[in-house]
DNA sequence: TGACTATAGTACGATATCGAACTACAGTAG
DNA sequence: CTACTGTAGTTCGATATCGTACTATAGTCA
């Protein structure tokens, strides 16, 4: 590999760790007391793909231990802003269903969130982060799938 | 803002979110039990940037609060991977400096990493990281200069 | 010099994260 | 049906992360 390539690829991660840690921050200053990046993130994949997911396909989502999903669910069921039900297809499994607090708890988390965004969208280009999402997706399914490598 | 606009920046940070994750377990297969990639990060940068920085420094260089920071570098030290000395310029500071095993413990967690990053850069052309990276820099900039707003 | 404000780092408590081990159910092969 | 293997979710313990409050020193201003 080149000399060059090595630290190419940590500056990448480097960013990319930095505007995570930065991104979290905006979000969580935006959320009610007590919640943060993953509760939001949670319920907005579910309102954004579809509830009744099981909570094993939600921590692959965002590549998550299950471990990990099972204590953001339960914050998120402990405030009513999910119900779990048992799976009618596999009995070990359970779905996840948005409520309707919960749909709300997002639709404001959004709002509150809506000057930032449009801020952001003033000074960093949409089309600038229509360009860089291709090769993103590529490089997160790239290391998805060499995960065990 | 554009009706468009809101859900692509909302992936934008998803996959950052993703990635970090990924990169995150990448790395800590490949470090001893009981490091963790806070631990090299700041190895790393202590290497590329100079060392003799404050933990300030160092903890606004990855945007982690200062308390975060002494827990990393507590464990770094404990570890005899840097050491802290008095700042002579502040009575308040200290100076984070690397030891001989600090450098050697950086290189090795590096060499560890080579066969997965030249495999990456295989499959991910570096050209494609060098255009992405100048606006993940914008944005990082941006972020970071408007975290209070 | 003394009073005030600001800053660097730490201590502490709350909670998030995660890996290992466990339980319960599913799927398969005989 | 039984044994075996695999998978979904939880429990549990260790520790990472982070916000708040605190201590010590710096800087500023009169």
């Amino acid at each position: 590999m080149d000399k060059q390539t090595l630290p190419l690829y940590f500056e990448l991660f480097t960013e990319i760790g930095i505007i995570q840690q930065l991104s979290r921050a905006l979000l969580e200053a935006r959320l009610p007391e007590g919640f943060l990046q993953s509760h939001f993130s949670v319920l907005n994949h579910l309102t954004r793909v579809h509830d009744g997911r099981t909570p094993l396909q939600i921590a692959r989502a965002f590549q998550l231990p299950k471990t990990t999903m099972t204590h953001t669910l339960s914050g998120l069921e402990k405030h009513g802003l999910i119900e779990m039900r048992p799976n009618p297809n596999d009995g070990r499994s359970k779905c996840v269903w948005l409520t309707e607090q919960g749909r709300e708890f997002r639709q404001e988390s959004i709002e509150k969130l809506g000057f930032a965004m449009s801020d952001l969208a003033q000074h960093i280009d949409p089309q600038k982060i229509e360009k860089i999402l291709p090769t993103l997706k590529e490089l997160r399914i790239y290391l998805d799938e060499n995960r065990d490598k």
